[in-house]
DNA sequence: TACATTGTTCGATGAACATCGACCATATCA
DNA sequence: TGATATGGTCGATGTTCATCGAACAATGTA
């Protein structure tokens, strides 16, 4: 593991608070990353390959929110950062609420 | 039906975006309401019969943001408003939501 | 009628946060 | 080595929204 790497700070699903589950998951941009990391395999997505409305900078804040709120896991590969959803982990946190943001429309 | 209870304006659950949902139940004060209402029979509680700590002002605000959200049903008694959780219609549109909002400890 | 209770509306205020540009760090490639 | 690509950090900005006091409306009660 990198130096980068290992200095990301990642929070499991069991120690995120609700209120900090819900303001994750509350802004529209952090659900399009989230529907858009579902429909891909784990680890294939790098930040700046996702469609957003938003400059890198704002993007990088937002992958940290998801991080904090253990939503997504990141590992550094070369120059990139690639993601993964952490659906079962989250899912046995907070039930249904992942459903919910996937099934919503686009 | 009163003339007051009639200019209330409510939203079934249906028609209710996800967005305004998770803006919802997204204050503390609101998910305080929700567990407070859900541990008493429905149109048993006026507004003014919640601990909050908030003014009547704020109160009267956040009862009228669950309104539009579909997760609260209002109606005039007198003076009073007595409320009601819309479990069930909130259920099918957005399953899982409230219960993880009625199951945070206090 | 006068008073108390219940709740809403209005305008102002303060804090939280999404957003941006600029700059920096690291990694890859020519 | 220099140039490009990917991504994070920092400070500033603007908007949204929870909050409050004050004024108002409607109901119930003495």
């Amino acid at each position: 593991m990198s130096a980068r790497t290992r200095s990301l700070t990642h929070a499991h699903p069991t120690e995120v608070s609700l209120q900090d589950a819900l303001d994750a998951v509350g802004d529209p941009v952090r659900r399009a990353i989230l529907r858009e990391l579902a429909g891909t395999p784990d680890w294939t997505r790098a930040c700046g390959t996702f469609d957003l409305p938003v400059t890198k900078a704002t993007r990088s804040h937002h992958f940290a929110v998801l991080r904090a709120a253990g939503l997504v896991e990141q590992r550094d590969e070369g120059a990139r950062r690639l993601n993964r959803l952490r659906r079962p982990e989250f899912d046995r946190r907070f039930p249904g609420l992942l459903a919910l943001v996937l099934a919503e429309p686009g």
